[in-house]
DNA sequence: AACAATACCGAACAAACGTTAGATTTTGAC
DNA sequence: GTCAAAATCTAACGTTTGTTCGGTATTGTT
């Protein structure tokens, strides 16, 4: 056990390979019993380090919160702009739009991250806001595709485009709640049902 | 000061508007803050009594967010139903489902209910069987309109009714995470907003 | 091998938690 | 007005919480 971390240049030192490996354990545990049964000794349990060495590492305990929505938003963000490219910049707004969604669906059922909003509201205020603006940038993109839509006359008019926005991405952040892994439908399944709803409606 | 409550048959206990004063200042600050930042000392503060004096009327905490969460659903579905039953009950199931939807989340937004989901996870097994048998009750309305609206032929084929009562459901309950009252939008424009996407989509 | 920096331990801290129990006040019936 | 019952207060309890800090290993460089 010597020599893991090279300190030269690129050096990965331990102190980074633990703090990371607290942020793994401290949002596993905040996403399976929410983020205030959460003590820093369960964590520090959990990441086999004594507790009052987390504080080597992190200033506080809404220091590791911070760090776990951070990370959180920032993987969720990266899948979903990798699955639009996925889809190919010339394919349809529409195409993009249902491998975004998809994208955030199932990031959001893996991680169960509507433990987000256990959180954010009772952050200290300049962590919320500075995660607030990370979700605001992470909505942008799914209004980017329906405006783009909207541009390309691919949609009737007559409705407002940042309430469906909002409305689209609630109800799939709302699947989490009910979603059964062991169930028969996969998240692909969802949001063709979505995507359904947003083309045709339900009505004859 | 005197002679408030009567104990003859008819009686109002002073016990009785105590317990439900307690509930009443539980639910906003269980709202306001989350359940879990919310201490029995608080509840106590803000209800003014003393803490101790909390335990003549629950015999613990959980008692106290038990209350909270069964009154919630109640008034819900009570609020759901009556919306349902001024529609009329010959109405259009499609009329019928967007009261109950509006109803549902007026209730939602008025009481920032989405509160639910920070608790209901780590109840003792008991309380949460039964909670989560209310909330299929609840769910229940909602998927018996769509039903009926099926079975007169209302609607299109070749989507999963439940999934799509829970999207919608979902949609409604997490506009409370982004609802700003102050804002341009009413609670019926919202379920307008809702319910054109069901019955037409945006697409063109 | 030696040495400074790094990483962690382990014990302690004050504060806040849910809860209990005995004393004390308030209430309503007579 | 009296008196038991009902309702509340008061003070404390044992835990657990986040956090601090002096000491102790571990680490990478020379």
């Amino acid at each position: 056990m010597q020599t893991e971390g090279q300190t030269a240049e690129g050096r990965i030192t331990k102190a980074e390979r633990t703090r990371a490996r607290l942020i793994e354990v401290a949002t596993r545990l905040f996403q399976e019993h929410g983020t205030a049964e959460v003590t820093v000794r369960r964590i520090a349990a959990a990441a086999k380090i004594e507790a009052g060495s987390i504080y080597y590492h992190f200033s506080s305990r809404d220091e590791i919160l911070r760090a776990v929505l951070e990370r959180g938003v920032g993987d969720a963000r990266d899948e979903v702009l990798a699955a639009i490219a996925e889809a190919g910049a010339d394919s349809s707004p529409l195409v993009r739009l249902r491998a975004a969604l998809a994208a955030h669906l199932k990031y959001t059922l893996r991680h169960h991250f509507s433990s987000r909003l256990k959180a954010i509201r009772h952050l200290p205020k300049r962590l919320r806001d500075h995660h607030m603006q990370q979700e605001r940038d992470y909505a942008a993109i799914f209004a980017g595709l329906l405006r783009e839509a909207q541009r390309k006359g691919l949609l009737r008019g007559g409705f407002d485009a940042s309430v469906v926005r909002m409305l689209v991405m609630g109800a799939l952040t709302w699947v989490a709640e009910w979603y059964d892994p062991k169930g028969p439908l996969s998240p692909d399944e969802i949001t063709d049902e979505l995507m359904g709803i947003l083309t045709k409606g339900i009505v004859k």
